[in-house]
DNA sequence: CCAATATCCCTTACACTGTTGGACAAATGG
DNA sequence: CCATTTGTCCAACAGTGTAAGGGATATTGG
């Protein structure tokens, strides 16, 4: 692929973390992918692993918080994208608007049923 | 994944047969695809190979047609979608959607939802 | 007819992405 | 302490994305 260019999924997460601003860590990311995705499923792992790379690849940095005073309140993760990763979401996010246009050119009158995201 | 869910590439080919109705053969659905994953290259055993997979998962059916009279007018294998991949592509194109929207809306508030482009 | 040329189909093999399932760590409350 | 809540991370397998090549079959023109 391209060198800067991301799956679907890798997709998704950087979507999350960038309109999860500053509370983007991975309980948080993996909510909001999860609408995103709806209604498939999406594993919590998958979106641990896919940070993981996406911060290999240069695309998201990550730090660590303090813990905050709940009960089980642990040292979350944050993140937060970067440069590269904000151009490549930007080219992705052009392609699926195309995919989306010609798809509904071409399905003419039908009206396909999307579920739109509702905040939780 | 879900049962009957697509990647990326996947999904532009399904769009592009969508959308070339009774032209979509290798050739032409490569090219339709160059252009949704647009500035990237695509190659055309990708497209060939997605084509197969697409196939063994029942979202598409193929068939050969007759040689056509053009110079090296060979014989060609087109593509039509099955029920099946046309629901695929509808939810994939849905969530296209919403990642396009989300990204939309985190990138500022500035800048305008889309404009409705009409083409002609 | 027969070579040249054009259009198209298909396979193999590999790297990277997607996904599962569970292990481990730290904070709180009783 | 110990159970519970919140959270991070790993190992490993399945599946998708991709390049690079091999061939087959049609028309054209000598």
């Amino acid at each position: 692929m391209g060198s800067d260019s991301v799956g679907q999924f890798e997709q998704m997460v950087l979507t999350a973390i960038l309109s999860l601003r500053d509370d983007a860590y991975g309980v948080s990311i993996h909510q909001k992918v999860q609408q995103l995705a709806a209604p498939r499923d999406v594993s919590l792992g998958a979106v641990y692993v896919t940070l993981d790379r996406l911060e290999d690849k240069g695309m998201v940095r990550s730090w660590l918080t303090e813990p905050t005073p709940e009960r089980g309140g642990r040292a979350k993760r944050c993140y937060q994208l970067e440069a590269l990763g904000e151009r490549a979401l930007q080219e992705s996010a052009a392609t699926a608007r195309r995919i989306w246009e010609t798809v509904q050119e071409a399905l003419g009158g039908r009206r396909p049923k999307w579920n739109p995201v509702r905040p939780k």
